[in-house]
DNA sequence: GCCAACGTTGGC
DNA sequence: GCCAACGTTGGC
C-alpha cells in the first residue's frame, strides 16, 4: 500500500499542533462531514502522513506534521449528549461518524502560512487553496506534500 | 464581526 | 426530487 498524504484542519484554540506535541497521540474526533468521514474510513491508512492545518488562526496555515496511527473506528462523541459533537441520529448500532488516531511527528519551525502557500504557483492545485473549500480532511498530492516539507525547512524555493 | 460559500434540512 | 431556509466554516 503506497503511503498517502493528507491535510487535516483544526482550530488551534480547540486543538493545536502544540496540543498534539504534548499528547503524542490523539483521536481525531468531531469530524461531522460525510466526505471527510469517507476519506478517513475508506482511504486513510496507518502510516500515512498528515499536514496539520490551523484555521481561524494567527497565522492561518500548516503548523506541522502528524502520522496516522490508528485506522478509522466509531467516533463515540457522537453518542454523548454532553459532547459538543453529539449527533442525535447516531446510535451504537449505527454510529455514523468515524475517527482515526494520529500521532505527532513534528512542529514546523515556522508554519507554512496560507499566504505562503498561495504565493507558490506549483501549489495552486491544492484542494485546500480552492475557493470555498470547507473540507476538514482532504487528500494532498505527493508533489505538493514534498514541496511543503521543503518550505517548512527554511523556505527554499527550488 | 462580517459575510461568501457551502452542506444539510425539511416542506411541498 | 426540488429548492429555500438555515447553520456552519473559515478567510479576512
Amino acid at each position: 500500500m503506497p503511503r498517502r498524504y493528507w491535510l487535516m484542519k483544526t482550530e488551534p484554540e480547540t486543538y493545536s499542533i502544540d496540543d498534539l506535541a504534548r499528547d503524542g497521540r490523539t483521536c481525531w474526533d468531531g469530524v461531522r462531514n460525510y466526505q471527510a468521514r469517507n476519506y478517513m474510513r475508506d482511504a486513510m491508512n496507518v502510516g500515512d502522513l498528515v499536514l496539520i492545518y490551523h484555521s481561524n488562526a494567527e497565522p492561518t496555515g500548516i503548523a506541522g506534521l502528524a502520522r496516522v496511527a490508528g485506522a478509522a473506528y466509531p467516533d463515540h462523541t457522537a453518542l454523548d449528549p454532553k459532547s459538543a459533537y453529539f449527533d442525535p441520529k447516531a446510535t451504537s448500532g449505527n454510529p455514523i461518524w468515524m475517527m482515526v488516531d494520529i500521532e505527532f511527528v513534528e512542529k514546523f519551525v515556522s508554519p507554512v502560512t496560507l499566504e505562503r502557500l498561495r504565493k507558490e504557483k506549483s501549489l495552486s492545485g491544492m484542494l485546500v487553496l480552492q475557493r470555498g473549500q470547507r473540507l476538514s480532511v482532504m487528500p494532498v498530492e505527493e508533489k505538493h506534500f514534498k514541496l511543503i516539507r521543503r518550505l517548512s525547512a527554511g523556505g527554499c524555493r527550488d
